[in-house]
DNA sequence: ATGGCATTGCAACAATGA
């Protein structure tokens, strides 16, 4: 089974930069994405199900805002659309699906780049997913959580981790939480079988830093400890945010 | 320390992002 993570900066403007070409092309059998930043009236839905996708959206209540969803070859079993908080789930940050074997968990973590509100937000969102996914675990071991984190974990994670010491994504309060995070059951599935450095999956759109590799590594596949691994990615080369897309086969 | 670029809403430039 072959998962894409992938913050989309805006699926319209991904769309016409051959988003859907790029779906037929990959094939995976679920993509999780992150910042639809439309409602699904927006959305030209019938694109994606001639792909043979079951399509499930859950935007922001704020128009042109945030917004993940979860296209998947499998019809689900069920589909939760938030996470039980009024904030988050108003912002359109998580969605799940289930099926039989696995549990798909898709999230967008706030960003705290605007200010010292959202990072207290951001630190919010991390306390309270952290809960509610250790919860959700206990009766969905084969858990995967795809998602946009805003969190590079490493010093290899970040084109220079020594100027961004003090910046909003590589705070040490957010590398302890993913250090946390994945001793708490789950896997880097991209770093386990990519230890090479220069690999990331968000470049700022100013300065040529894509150009030049000048990047972070913020777009995580969590893997449950007890899942194998076959193999995993990026798409570095295929452009259609300031993000690339992930992915893990299982 | 600052600016730089792109998407969206809404019809001006403001909000947001990492």
């Amino acid at each position: 089974m072959k998962i894409i993570t992938y913050n989309v900066n805006g699926i319209r403007a991904a769309i016409k930069k051959d988003f859907i070409g790029f779906l037929e092309r990959e094939n995976p059998d679920v993509v999780c994405l992150q910042e639809i930043k439309a409602e699904e009236s927006q959305i030209p839905v019938l694109d994606f199900e001639t792909l043979g996708y079951h399509c499930y959206w859950y935007s922001a209540q704020k128009k042109g805002y945030s917004g993940v969803a979860i296209l998947t070859k499998t019809k689900p079993m069920h589909v939760d659309f938030g996470c039980d908080h009024e904030l988050f789930d108003f912002e359109g940050r998580v969605i799940t699906a289930s099926f039989k074997d696995y549990t798909v968990v898709c999230a967008y973590f706030p960003s705290g780049t605007t200010g010292e509100i959202r990072q207290e937000v951001k630190y919010a969102f991390l306390d309270h997913f952290y809960s509610w996914t250790q919860k959700l675990k206990e009766n969905n071991p084969n858990l995967i959580v795809c998602g946009d984190y805003n969190i590079c974990h490493k010093p290899i994670d970040i084109h220079n981790p020594v100027s961004n010491k003090n910046s909003s994504g590589f705070l040490p309060e957010e590398r302890a939480w993913m250090d946390k995070w994945f001793k708490s059951g789950f896997i880097d599935s991209f770093r386990a079988l990519n230890p090479e450095p220069h690999q990331y999956t968000w470049w700022s759109y100013r300065a040529g830093a894509r150009k030049n590799n000048k990047g972070w590594r913020i777009d995580y596949i969590s893997t449950a400890e007890n899942l194998e691994i076959k193999d995993s990615g990026t798409y570095h080369n295929d452009i259609h945010s300031d993000h690339c897309g992930s992915w893990v086969a299982i």
